[in-house]
DNA sequence: GATTTGTACAACCATTTGGTTGCACGTTAG
DNA sequence: CTAACGTGCAACCAAATGGTTGTACAAATC
């Protein structure tokens, strides 16, 4: 088991997040294993498409960090890793508090009276 | 001007936003026009990418919603809409409550006492 | 041991993505 | 008016996505 290490997020790792979160198939199935760890061949029998769709679906989750697999016997739990949806969080985060300072900066101006703008 | 009706989020809208948010140029232009609106060719002008390129980093953005375009004479300038941001963020949130609620309900079963464990 | 079950993986295909170049058009400057 | 600038759009291309079917293999069951 590799224990996670680093604590700053590559841009490609962020990308990742970002990407696995973007389809409704595989927001549905982390929301199916963070309300209970289960196999794949289940999860595959909620949706209408192929096993193995469901498998890269799981891939991708996978690579993102989302979530991790845990074999069990002969069948192979999905879990949720919900410290990477923190990071997602923490990006997000980010550009709000960017807003909010920007928000603070023209306050800022306009309180000091707005001399001249810069124009480019 | 079309105003934000739509108070429930579309599966393709968060696809397209988490989609949008995605890549590293993206949240880099993201940034840029949340610090200070600008037009597509100031944008361009920090990449080393050509200028349709950054338009359609651009075009991905604003059909996301994230960002808006307002006519100034001849520029075209770009600026964040942050409100579509509060709708990715209300994802990630639903995903953590989710997963404090499935704690709190561990916490609950592990109060009444393992009374049988699934081996784990 | 033979069969079923859960999983993994390769090959293939259509569509999308992310980049390029080139052209057209409206607006500003000389 | 003419030239330059900012923008938009189409065509094109390589690579990645999201799906399929088929094959292979290890573990559980009979």
């Amino acid at each position: 088991m590799v224990v996670q290490i680093d604590a700053e997020p590559s841009q490609e790792e962020i990308d990742r997040i970002f990407q696995a979160l973007a389809d409704a198939t595989r927001r549905d199935i982390l929301v199916r294993v963070i309300e209970r760890e289960q196999s794949v061949s289940a999860l595959a029998g909620a949706y209408r498409m192929s096993l193995p769709a469901v498998q890269k679906h799981v891939a991708v989750l996978e690579r993102a960090g989302l979530v991790g697999k845990t074999r069990h016997g002969r069948e192979q739990r999905v879990h949720a890793e919900p410290e990477r949806l923190a990071r997602a969080r923490g990006v997000l985060d980010a550009f709000e508090a960017l807003w909010r300072h920007r928000i603070d900066s023209m306050d800022a101006l306009l309180a000091e009276g707005p001399t001249k703008e810069p124009k480019e």
